[in-house]
DNA sequence: AGCACGCCGACT
DNA sequence: GTCGGCGTGCTC
């Protein structure tokens, strides 16, 4: 018996992990387990592991078995770090087909996927080794080796950051590693947890005494004595009547909320002391509350009946476009669905772009599901990500409303998927890696989950739209707005002919002043839209016509009369506003264009008596930036609302008799092939803002050339004619939706380099992937971003008869050999799937 | 991506 | 000599 128990542990196969680590390296990284977290160790639990040099990393197991690495000897992991997994099979297999298809490592996948307050870094701590009395060894040491010794001495401890900072140097490496080397000094890793739960301090007091009523009123006869202890005690009984009801002591006050009253801090401190009071901490939610207090609203029969054909449609197809011109009520539409997916047990996630994040939704939704709303959102600090992340693994969370990146959250139980404006170009991310589309990916964690998925929008994307037609999605329509008000009236301007009649105040024409007088003048409220921020997107010397641009990018920097200051828009960089051209020395210096900025200061003046606010990037960049911006224009408190296309999205106003679009060239003539897609779609969005409730309401564009195909299909809001006439060009050129597009982007601080390597790629891809299917190399108009110069070449592949996964293939290994080419060294070569 | 190593030119 | 810059190679 003995024997074989023996035979059978010797033959008991070692333990492997493959770890998945947030570092972008093409690799499966394996750990070996030691015998002691056999049983810990679980697929979707992070665990502390060395890797590289020095540093201790954490990292999450994608997969346990027993084959040992032949080529190198595994390191062992040093902690298991959680009991259950934060992430379940779902996502492990959501995140490879996420590497996969967007052509990325899955460590960047990580890396972007989990919060990094989930990700615990470790940082070198030096220390002086204790056992060397240096004293006696002076003269092996030199003189900057002595300074930090001497430092040592007096801290006990110090990371390379504080060394560098306190040495006034830039590198220490060297230093610690030779002070290391002569056993001066220990260096040791400290892992530091980097999410940290709120607490707020509460008082109570004491139960022993709130018992004890003798011994309680013989306490006040005390306090008679002491006014200042005498005011805290009255104080906190008149917020907490604990005498009346000794249950509410419980749950004691906040101190923040007690001190708030005029009490005496140290009062209360010394009744805590003497055993009065007594102090606790309680760890609090970040995400803010709020209590379901109403029920769905009943819906329109024609909602009613667009709801049936949801549900209808879902029987047969898993994802299904709903497609209602804006106002049309599609929000309670989303929530009767989500209501019955709740009530079914299952969770929904419900997908917005980034800017339509309003809080409006979010409240809304509160309203009838009150906290099991987790809100997923782009300015959430990490501590609060981390919260949602928990909150859903927990199951404290059954809804959650967020953008792209809430993807990602570690779903198990998914029964619906809402994607809503699906057209957004928001839900595409194009910098970091992974580059991609938080619609699709949506699509695929639904199809993962076996849920359903409902797109939702008025103006639907190409893609999305070819696929109703084909019926691979199933399709449903809402033509009516609420009540039946009808859609607005468009009145297209010709710029050109008022310009000629000199009828042209700065941007305005005398139309569109006339317009936003009349409405002004009813009460009602405008918003002006002009898709460029900033003052004037450039400046020119009127003398010679030097445009200053950036130093690291090839773009014109804009002037900000904000801050007074010139801005890179690309990459951030600012210089002051210059007096004197950089060229010829001439102060005759001019702005160019229109920005919202500009528009915002011309709108001040020609309407004195009206508030106008500004809505862009500049104006809404803290947490509750544009909360604030749309609450005041909600109450009236701003009449004129000027914005970019922040302003397009969501906002169902009440007031709002007027839509200005001020230049729709700029955006019809954007060098791209889906800058008609886009125009259209940004045009509807911001006209759908116009009239609500009652009221028809009126949008007024201004071009200089009306006759445009485009403008006289958004003139009779017809997304359907507009399709089909744009849609030839699609296939004739080989674009999407009938082709599908990879960018390869290829960047060096070297012009040449990059060309070179985008030539030499594309050669070398061409007899593989076919002469036909490669466009390019070609420099983008934005040849330069960060001193890096950019070259791009341009795959279209079909949809169908085409092998996917080998043309990727090819594309890679293409990509890999190039790196290694000397010639091309420092080429940085990525991919973007589906550029937009 | 980090991070260390190693080589090189520019300074005390 | 060191200091700091930069190119190269590695990470289980």
């Amino acid at each position: 018996m003995e024997e074989t128990t023996e035979a059978q542990h010797a033959l008991k196969p070692q333990q492997y992990v493959d770890v998945l680590l947030p570092v972008p390296i093409p690799r499966l990284f394996t750990y070996f387990v030691p015998e002691a977290l056999i049983e810990q160790v679980k697929v979707g639990c992070r665990v502390i592991i060395s890797f590289g040099r020095q540093k201790i990393q954490t990292g999450i197991i994608g997969k346990i078995h027993d084959q040992k690495p032949e080529k190198y000897e595994a390191k062992p992991i040093l902690e298991v770090m959680d009991e259950d997994a934060i992430i379940h099979d779902i996502q492990l297999k959501l995140y490879r087909w996420i590497a996969n298809y967007y052509m990325c490592t899955i460590g960047e996948v990580i890396n972007v996927a989990i919060p990094s307050g989930l990700k615990l870094s470790s940082e070198s701590y030096i220390q002086l080794n204790p056992e060397l009395d240096f004293e006696d060894h002076l003269e092996q040491f030199s003189d900057t080796e002595f300074e930090l010794l001497n430092l040592l001495k007096q801290e006990d401890q110090l990371t390379y950051q504080q060394i560098s900072n306190l040495l006034n140097r830039k590198t220490v490496y060297e230093l610690v590693r030779n002070l290391n080397k002569k056993g001066a000094i220990l260096i040791f890793e400290q892992i530091k947890e980097k999410y940290k739960p709120r607490k707020e301090r509460y008082v109570r007091l004491k139960k022993e005494l709130l018992d004890d009523r003798p011994a309680f009123e013989a306490l006040f006869e005390k306090l008679e004595s002491k006014p200042k202890q005498l005011e805290v005690m009255l104080q906190y009984l008149k917020l907490v009547p604990a005498m009346e009801d000794p249950s509410q002591n419980e749950h004691g006050i906040k101190k923040s909320k007690l001190l708030n009253y005029p009490i005496s801090n140290s009062s209360l401190k010394t009744l805590t002391n003497n055993g009065v009071f007594e102090e606790w901490e309680k760890i609090i939610s970040r995400i803010p509350k709020g209590s379901a207090s109403k029920t769905s609203a009943d819906l329109s029969p024609e909602q009613a009946h667009a709801l049936d054909q949801i549900k209808t449609s879902f029987d047969t197809h898993d994802i299904t476009l709903l497609q209602g011109v804006t106002g049309s009520g599609k929000t309670e539409i989303y929530i009767k669905l989500i209501e019955e997916v709740l009530a079914n047990g299952q969770q929904v996630l419900y997908l917005l772009p980034e800017i339509a994040l309003t809080t409006q939704i979010v409240e809304r939704l509160q309203l009838v599901f009150g906290d099991q709303i987790g809100v997923y959102h782009s300015k959430y600090s990490d501590n609060e990500r981390v919260e949602v992340w928990l909150g859903l693994l927990r199951g404290n969370y059954k809804l959650i409303v967020g953008v792209r990146s809430s993807v990602f959250l570690p779903f198990d139980n998914l029964g619906l998927v809402i994607v809503d404006e699906e057209y957004e170009s928001s839900f595409k991310q194009y910098e970091p890696a992974p580059r991609y589309h938080g619609r699709d990916v949506a699509i695929m964690l639904a199809h993962f989950c076996h849920a359903k998925t409902l797109l939702g929008t008025a103006t639907p994307s190409f893609e999305s739209y070819m696929n109703a037609l084909d019926k691979k999605y199933g399709y449903v329509q809402l033509n009516h707005r609420y009540r039946n008000i009808q859609l607005p009236a468009i009145t297209l301007i010709d710029l050109k002919e008022q310009r000629k009649k000199k009828l042209v105040k700065q941007e305005f024409s005398q139309t569109l002043l006339e317009a936003m007088e009349e409405t002004l003048a009813r009460d009602e409220q405008v918003i002006v839209f002009q898709n460029r921020r900033g003052y004037a997107p450039l400046v020119t010397c009127q003398h010679c016509g030097f445009i200053p641009k950036c130093h690291q990018c090839a773009v014109s920097l804009t002037y900000h009369q904000y801050g007074q200051e010139m801005r890179c828009h690309y990459c951030g960089y600012k210089e002051p506003v210059p007096t004197e051209c950089e060229a010829c020395g001439s102060n005759q210096i001019k702005t160019l264009g229109f920005g919202t900025e500009r528009l915002e200061e011309t709108l001040s003046l020609l309407f004195p008596k009206y508030i106008v606010q500004r809505m862009d990037l500049d104006t809404t960049r803290s947490k509750y930036g544009y909360q604030k911006i749309l609450e005041a224009f909600k109450n009236n408190q701003v009449q004129i609302l000027v914005g970019t296309q922040m302003v397009s999205k969501g906002l169902d106003f009440e007031r709002v008799g007027l839509v200005a679009v001020i230049d729709a060239d700029r955006m019809i003539h954007y060098p791209d092939f889906r800058s008609h897609e886009k125009a259209f779609q940004l045009i509807m969005q911001v006209s759908g803002r116009a009239g609500r409730r009652d009221k028809q309401g009126q949008v007024v564009v201004q071009t200089y050339d009306p006759k445009q195909e485009l403008l006289k299909m958004i003139l009779t809001h017809d997304f359907e004619k507009y399709y089909h006439y744009e849609i030839k060009d699609r296939q004739k050129f080989h674009y999407p939706p009938f082709f599908r597009l990879i960018k390869v982007v290829f960047k060096h601080k070297d012009a040449a380099t990059a060309r070179n390597g985008a030539h030499q790629y594309a050669q070398a891809i061409t007899p593989e992937i076919g002469k036909h299917r490669v466009l390019g190399p070609e420099e983008p108009v934005i040849n330069r971003i960060r001193n890096q110069y950019l070259m791009e070449v341009i795959i279209k592949l079909e949809k169908t008869n085409i092998n996917l996964s080998q043309a990727k293939k090819i594309l890679q290994v293409h990509a890999q050999l190039l790196t290694t080419e000397k010639s091309l060294s420092g080429l940085g070569i990525y991919f973007d799937v589906d550029p937009i």
